[in-house]
DNA sequence: TCAACAGTTTAAAACAATTCTAAACTGGAA
DNA sequence: TTCCAGTTTAGAATTGTTTTAAACTGTTGA
């Protein structure tokens, strides 16, 4: 089935697999660990999504997506858990939310500081390393707010 | 009638009003000046919404938010035409739009280069001065693509 | 082992912001 | 004036997200 429309590649084995069956060895370890470190029980459901997420690499994924991707996967995941979970994921530092457009928010995997490229009208989002961009002489925050983070989005187009 | 609960004192006067009735001179002078400057036809709302927008100073402001500021000032437009216009507007660069949040964006009608503050959860948008932001060494954007343009968002909350 | 309850998931409805549609209207050229 | 492309409109449709209330499930402690 060589239909991976989603775009990312997931790699399951976090172990050699030892014969020609691709069965997977300890495929939940991380995302275990992952929720335990946060105090969130650990489901059926966020462990998939956490696999999803966690064990593609750096991604950028809307709820639908991910709710696709779940599907794909034979996993049985309402909408409505889905964006619980990333909201749950997002406010204990396990993801981190980029808005780009109205209507269009993506999950970042990576929680580290770094920016981002939008590429319109596709809606792609790239990361971009932090030492890349370097932002001197912030201004003081309104009086009676404290920073939160600053996000730096270069939007771009091909021409 | 005092309740102008939009925060936002709109000045009608372009010339000095020479009686005791409030009457306009010529309230209308800009908003059509701008519309020609952009090829767009001066229309009675788009004229209105114009004169709301560009005479009360630099504001962020929502299509909703236009649409009841209309209203208040009787001015008869259906809220597609607030979104037609505010994209035409857009596009033809009289305004710029800043995306804060999901099914959250402003439209800012200082095109100038700059940069925003966003007040969570007020959903409260305030300006930051070009100058007191630097920006050195920006990324080279992905092939094929061109940078249009770059957004800083500090993101600030009350504590 | 099991009862019990808080935490979790779910389908479905509700919601908010925005866009679309098709018909009515209007500014301006001829 | 007439005419027509451009514009406006009410209302429906769409999109993305949140809420609701009921069913389910992990975990705890007897």
């Amino acid at each position: 089935m060589p239909d991976d429309q989603t775009g990312k590649t997931v790699t399951d084995r976090t172990l050699q697999a030892t014969d020609s069956t691709p069965v997977v060895q300890r495929p939940y370890a991380d995302a275990l660990s992952r929720l335990k470190q946060v105090g969130l029980r650990p489901t059926r459901q966020r462990m998939a999504l956490a696999k999803l997420l966690f064990d593609g690499g750096d991604q950028h994924i809307t709820a639908e997506n991910l709710h696709g991707m779940a599907r794909k996967a034979a996993v049985k995941v309402s909408l409505a858990t889905v964006y619980n979970t990333l909201h749950q994921f997002t406010d204990s530092g396990l993801l981190r939310e980029v808005v780009v457009g109205p209507g269009r928010s993506y999950f970042d995997t990576n929680t580290h500081d770094h920016h981002h490229f939008y590429v319109e009208p596709a809606g792609e989002l790239v990361d971009i390393p932090v030492d890349s961009v370097e932002l001197s002489r912030l201004p003081t925050p309104p009086d009676g707010t404290v920073m939160d983070r600053v996000d730096v989005i270069i939007r771009v187009t091909r021409p």
